[in-house]
DNA sequence: CAGTCGAGTGTTTGCGTTCACATTATCGCA
DNA sequence: TGCGATAATGTGAACGCAAACACTCGACTG
């Protein structure tokens, strides 16, 4: 049963199913693309030779020829972080719905401009046709322009290449969804604890907080930051606690509401008895918190699959693929938060 | 200052290059290739036209011809679980530092075979010159094993290509560490809540569990059985908190563990207080859970690592690179456990 | 001082495909 | 019954690079 092979050990060739099947090595060409044009009885012949043979087309050969390769490009923060994981997971999917191959390129968290363009580059020389960008970085740059006139790329959180595209999930909407549910409970004022200020979310859910506060008439405290890890979200409880009076919590990732959470605990401050905390993204494990986690939802692998359509679609030349997932955050409410104590 | 293009608006070739540095085409592909026997003066020069064209190598036309790719592909579970994510980030790292690059094909976690297999042919054609195995597989079919002869393989969680290879964690080790630890506390007997059936780990974590128990002339109660998934460890946690007696439990995961505890306490039992609970991983939150979890940390990253590195002196034919990163695991005592109640 | 070696460089060939175009079969319709 | 149109197939030439081999030249050997 096993495919018997040509006498070198070499893998067979389009040539050898041509052979076999007694037609052109351009009409076995037409059968594997499957671009149509070809009688069913020859294809069928073609495929049973192929069969026989175990023949495979030769990627590498098809794109020097073709000039195509389906491959696309990721970028990636190295971390196991969950929204990288999930927004990777839409990728794929989208990827391989649409006959794409994806290759993946890490750089560390705070990775030099040189780092970044490095694994850009690696990505491109590997034939990526476009390139997801999954980590913040300066798109005005001149060396990021040359690059972007030759390999298309798109920033996973925004949705278009255009710098000043509105972003795909509406990073105000997350803030004032958050920020209006606490004080609709009541609470007088909200601190927030940002993530990383490399990322474009940080800016947009701090300034979309303050507006919100200030469309209260509030007068909004300072901003406490962190990282993203649970560790800095630690920290920032630690602040958070040594301050007297704070009810409220606008923390910018669940992950770092574990850690907040935790501190305020030790420090003797309860949530959401004495502090109520709204986080951001739902990830697995948030509704497993002590106590749950309340927080506004991103949908991650909507995202990435979003992120991965724009992409083909523009490496394509046509407008869009199917519809775009919707990308809208949603406030989930369980146990993290409260009306202030009386 | 952008480079300039000839004529056409393709893209520059080495045959550009040559004729601008007034070399053979070959000379620049031994400059690029950093195969050494050229001239410094030359090597200048070719760099230099390099330069001013933004010539990078085509690198489906350098593989056609050479024959390699330097492509690793890596299959994964379609899903956000930390394990892979870790795992991701190790393999990346080593991929990176050895001129590799890492293609990724996503599988759904209970995937046919069938899907299976076409994730890995899809890697295969798309070059990749070795597989690692992020999914629990059958090795031993003949269509693996035809597979395997033309691509080598490797799971991420055995310590070398044959199948039948020791894991790379010693998972009867986790176990048992976990068991022992409880045991020491005091309490009279452990629980088992296990991973997904398809995964190695569950079932050598199983075993090695009950033989832990039985060592010690304790009859195993049943497992309960559960699949990573914070769900199911909460739903085992249901479970178990109906069982009156239950004072250990040893679970499977982190992720499960948070589900777990969060079941006990709603149904009254605290944790560690009525019941201690060690679970295996350490992912990054496990610190930060409430209590904080005492936990078997595997190292991820270090498993990642280690399959890269394995899989690359493989395809190069030697027997290793650099020394194997070390994979013992290691428990991690928090606050989830104590010695039972008096 | 002829012979040998090796570093540096060039020439030719082939990798396995697809493209553009040429050719041949097939069909419908007047 | 014949003619044009269209479908099905074949032919030759790239695609951009590295492998294999050939060549030149200076340095070193004995």
């Amino acid at each position: 049963m096993s495919p018997r092979r040509p006498k070198d050990d070499r893998a067979p060739s389009q040539v050898d199913v041509a052979k076999l099947a007694g037609v052109s090595t351009q009409t076995v060409s037409r059968v594997m693309s499957g671009q149509g044009n070809v009688r069913g009885e020859t294809a069928r012949r073609v495929l049973a030779a192929v069969d026989e043979l175990g023949y495979r087309v030769h990627a590498a050969a098809a794109s020097l020829a073709s000039g195509r390769t389906r491959v696309l490009g990721v970028i990636v923060v190295s971390t196991d972080r969950y929204s990288s994981a999930a927004l990777g997971v839409g990728i794929q999917q989208a990827a391989a719905a649409n006959g794409y191959t994806v290759s993946t390129a890490a750089v560390a968290d705070h990775a030099s401009t040189e780092a970044f363009f490095e694994a850009f580059d690696r990505l491109e020389r590997q034939g990526a046709e476009g390139i997801i960008l999954g980590v913040p970085v300066e798109l005005e740059s001149p060396a990021m322009r040359t690059r972007m006139e030759r390999t298309p790329a798109t920033r996973s959180e925004r949705t278009s290449l255009d710098p000043d595209a509105p972003l795909a999930v509406d990073q105000r909407a997350i803030a004032r969804l958050a920020v209006e549910h606490l004080l609709d409970l009541g609470h007088e004022t909200v601190w927030h604890v940002s993530g990383d200020d490399y990322w474009t979310e940080t800016q947009q859910r701090s300034e979309a907080w303050e507006q919100t506060l200030r469309d209260r008439g509030i007068v909004p405290p300072p901003v406490i930051p962190a990282d993203w890890t649970p560790e800095s979200g630690y920290r920032a409880g630690r602040t958070i606690a040594a301050i007297p009076g704070v009810t409220a919590v606008f923390v910018s990732s669940d992950e770092m509401a574990f850690g907040l959470i935790r501190a305020l605990h030790e420090a003797g401050r309860a949530v959401p008895d004495d502090v109520s905390v709204v986080s951001v993204d739902d990830i697995a494990l948030a509704a497993y918190a002590s106590p749950a986690l309340t927080t506004v939802r991103q949908p991650f692998e909507d995202m990435g699959r979003a992120a991965a359509l724009r992409l083909i679609a523009q490496i394509e030349g046509h407008d869009a693929i199917g519809e775009m997932p919707s990308t809208d955050p949603q406030l989930v409410v369980r146990s993290s938060t409260a009306p202030p104590r009386a």
